[in-house]
RNA sequence: GGGCUCGUGGCUUAGCCUGGAUAGAGCGCCGGGCUUCUAACCCGGAUGUCGAGGGUUCAAAUCCCUCCGGGCCCGCCA
């Protein structure tokens, strides 16, 4: 809806300009808090037609036609702004299109097959408060994309050739699994205390490089263990990722471009260009002229293959099957992964679009799993859940133990998910217990709160015989009504910004917005205590924010609750 | 040492790419509101040299430069 608006604000005022002898390439329409829609060309106009801002606004008013029935009330020139306020017919329709739409509401069409790779962690250990990072962003991502009318596939990249999974391997053999416990956790036990004795006894060591060049080589025996360690692993880490609500479309190996061979041939031609040297038995590429100084390794001089050159041979893989390729990666993939794009670029193959996340530190420093350093993601939603428990039992002591749990359950979850993606990924954070289990702050909860209590309505409603199956939104003219019914009109403008920008914080934000507009309705604006005339409509107005809240919500990948 | 990045009220942060109307919010603090659809709510108030300095511009939190502080990276690891 918000979109059409703008289209119409956007030739309207293009014809404006145009009558009033004005030529602008930029209109410079933006959303304002004086406005629904406003534009500052005139600043941009008066160098050129030496006339202040003022004048030229002005001007441009006086020419400004607005056709019936348009999505547009009135234009207003207000100093050196052209003001645009969306009329009674945009707000009428923005509550039928929610109605008719309904869970497809903010959808847009945009078309493509887009990849997005996320998580992506070592299966050396369960993911831990940093992971989770990654897998919020990258899961929100693919949700707006979708919206956004993209065919989204998620991939997880498993590095099963890492020296890491050997240590794994080589501590499996040689330390208890103790199967009691959750299987990824008792792999990382395993892991830290294989790494503590190779620290301790480097004379093992070699048995670690053994196993490495087994696997390199495809030994069917050491083959099977690999793939018995990773599958442990990766059961616990889909464990976790799937009460968190995420789920990959496709797990790939990195082994597979090595077996088919897809590695040599990928060495062999960047072996070929200019850009690459031979040097002390190594293959390795020049980016200088891509403005990195560091000089990328693609073949060791034993001519096994590094990361970055099975990373090149995935992505050249991705690309074959898909418009768009999006990774999401922490902070200390920035240099590789520029280097990675720069060599696609150089070999003319398709680079992905990077979305780099910051650090997630612990006040006392960065985290390692090999140190067995880190607060996993399993004890976080255990402890936000015991605390969101605490929380519904102070305020729903009436209820059973099972609503009680259920809810927790939610809560948490919706908790941990809205704190990470509220943060863009560019600010690096400090984890802090007594702000992760914090339900006072203006997050999740609100927002789900929001939805029950819209939820709550049309039940009783029901109950009481209320229907909205025929009403005039036309009637809905209070300040709280409006103002609530222009939220949701731009849900499908944050959707579209989300998308284009890959910022999924802008979601976050949208769905607090809407979920305060909903609540100052709630609290002014009475729905079934509302004089007859009234009802129908405004109920209709409840069950259009449950709509969006919902919308959102799913976006966020966070459960909307009927009752909380 | 070099590169990248962040620095916004006591705390957490939006806005920065694409410069424009009094820098927006939450927590905390102060004050008010449950005989009314779930108070995990609502209303009001105090709190900001947008790290510092310079520059560009009619206009700078936003662009450029220098400096300071935090983070990340700089391996024939991943």
């Amino acid at each position: 809806m918000f979109l059409k608006f703008k289209d119409e604000v956007s030739s309207v005022l293009t014809k404006a300009l145009k009558d009033a002898g004005f030529e602008a390439d930029d209109l410079a329409l933006d959303e304002s808090p004086h406005a629904d829609v406003s534009s500052s060309v005139a600043f941009r106009l008066a160098p050129k037609y030496k006339k202040s801002p003022k004048q030229i606004c002005e001007a441009i008013h006086m020419h400004v036609k607005i056709l019936p029935d348009s999505y547009i009330d009135r234009a207003e020139a207000a100093g050196p702004y052209i003001n645009f306020f969306s009329s009674r017919a945009y707000l009428n329709e923005t509550v039928l299109r929610v109605m008719l739409d309904r869970e497809n509401f903010g959808n847009l069409n945009n078309t493509g097959k887009v990849i997005l790779e996320h998580t992506s962690a070592n299966p050396d250990g369960p993911l831990h408060i940093g992971h989770i990072r990654n897998s919020v962003i990258g899961d929100t991502l693919a949700r707006i994309l979708k919206r956004a009318g993209y065919d989204v596939e998620t991939q997880y990249y498993i590095n099963d050739m890492g020296r890491q999974i050997a240590v794994v391997v080589w501590g499996l053999m040689n330390f208890k699994f103790d199967a009691a416990k959750k299987k990824d956790h008792a792999i990382a036990d395993v892991y830290i205390a294989a790494n503590k004795t190779l620290v301790d006894e480097k004379e093992h060591s070699p048995e670690v490089d053994a196993i490495m060049k087994q696997y390199e080589v495809g030994d069917a025996d050491t083959n099977r263990k690999f793939k018995d360690a990773i599958d442990t692993a990766m059961e616990g880490i889909e464990q976790t990722l799937d009460r968190m609500n995420i789920h990959h479309d496709k797990f790939v190996w990195e082994s597979q471009f090595v077996r088919t061979g897809e590695v040599n041939r990928m060495m062999d031609r960047v072996k070929k260009l200019d850009n690459t040297i031979f040097k002390d038995g190594a293959f390795m590429v020049d980016l200088k002229e891509a403005g990195i100084e560091k000089t990328l390794v693609i073949q060791r001089s034993d001519g096994t293959s590094l990361y970055t050159t099975r990373d090149l041979t995935y992505h050249e893989w991705k690309a074959t099957q898909c418009d768009r390729m999006i990774d999401i990666l922490g902070a200390d993939h920035k240099l590789i992964s520029s280097q990675l794009k720069a060599v696609l670029r150089i070999l003319g193959l398709q680079e992905p679009e990077v979305v780099i996340f910051e650090f997630v530190s612990l006040p006392e420093g960065s985290m390692s799993t090999r140190r067995g350093v880190f607060i996993s993601a399993d004890e976080l939603l255990d402890e936000v859940k015991k605390a969101a428990y605490s929380e519904v039992s102070k305020k729903r002591p009436d209820t059973d133990e099972e609503f009680k749990q259920k809810v927790a359950e939610f809560v948490s979850i919706g908790a941990v998910r809205y704190d990470i993606v509220r943060v863009s990924p560019e600010k690096a954070t400090t984890f802090d217990w007594a702000e992760a289990v914090d339900f006072e702050k203006q997050g999740a909860p609100f927002i789900q709160y929001a939805h029950a209590r819209a939820c709550s309505i049309i039940k009783n409603a029901k109950d009481e015989g209320i229907t909205f199956e025929e009403f005039d939104a036309g009637i809905l003219l209070e300040d709280q009504e409006t103002a609530l019914i222009k939220k949701l009109s731009v849900f499908e403008n944050a959707i579209d910004k989300a998308a284009r920008e890959l910022k999924p914080n802008l979601i976050a934000i949208y769905a607090r917005e809407l979920a305060d507009a909903f609540n100052q309705f709630y609290r002014y604006v009475p729905v079934i205590s509302a004089e007859p005339e009234f009802q129908a409509a405004r109920l209709a107005l409840v069950e259009c924010s449950r709509i969006v809240l919902a919308n959102s919500l799913d976006t966020l990948g966070i459960v909307a609750p009927e009752s909380m």
